[in-house]
DNA sequence: CTGCATCCGAGAGGATACTG
DNA sequence: CAGTATCCTCTCGGATGCAG
């Protein structure tokens, strides 16, 4: 038995974003298209890691979404360009600034990371996870 | 073989805050946590959908990160604390602000999709993809 | 109360091959 | 060039049971 997803989208209705902007790729394409329209090879040129079928997938889903737009000239080869419609457009400021506290701080989180990875590491058996004192 | 992730992370540094971001639980988590410290208890309440097990999982993420505490009062019953540290507090900034994007926006979203949905279905035969008309 | 371990199904995502 | 289809792997995440 599936419990609807309705009911979970009306508990959290920013699903339907966030799950766009966790899904890897989404941002990169996003910030690609901000620099204007693309087609569809030079996209996968731009990000070199992802594979085609992502690519095309993950545009798909954001044309379903009304972030981009798709129009085919249908010449021989055909050619396809993608670019941001004004709601995509309005989606980049908010992001935007996202990004910029990702690049300012991942840092900081890998050192956390660094620092904890030690400190599980360090004498404990197990299943023991660090404690940290009641400081009251 | 696996593509060693450290390469990836190199080309695309933001991956550490989004896929934080994306985990479906941690934005919820965050979000409760803005308002004081909470406890496990008092976090899965606030958070119904939530398993048990992702909680743990996504708190010891965030911890991992730096981006909460963990304050565990050796008392019986044991009594955990979560909150938020500098780090996390300076990211609810920017994720406040996309998470107003998407309230602000996710019904347009839909719309988009649900217009995405019936151009599909209409009169397509199976493999057949919405064509859009040069403007030029 | 707070959580870890285990089992399990569903979906994300890569590699490859094929099409118009 | 711009995809789609298939296969396969790995992780996410839920359910349940156990422990300090």
């Amino acid at each position: 038995m599936k419990i609807d997803k309705e009911a979970l989208q009306q508990l959290c209705p920013t699903r339907d974003v966030l799950d766009r902007i966790g899904d890897r790729w989404s941002v990169l394409i996003l910030s690609e298209l901000e620099e204007g329209s693309r087609r569809f090879t030079v996209l996968r040129r731009a990000i070199p890691d992802i594979s085609q079928r992502m690519l095309a997938q993950t545009l798909r889903h954001l044309e379903a979404d009304g972030l981009v737009t798709r129009t085919v000239y249908p010449t021989i080869p055909p050619r396809v360009d993608y670019a941001l419609t004004e709601l995509g457009r309005s989606l980049m400021a908010p992001l935007r600034a996202l990004v910029a506290w990702a690049e300012a701080n991942h840092q900081a989180v890998r050192d956390a990371r660094q620092r904890y990875a030690s400190t599980v590491t360090d004498g404990s058996p197990s299943t023991a996870r660090p404690i940290m004192a009641a400081s009251a």
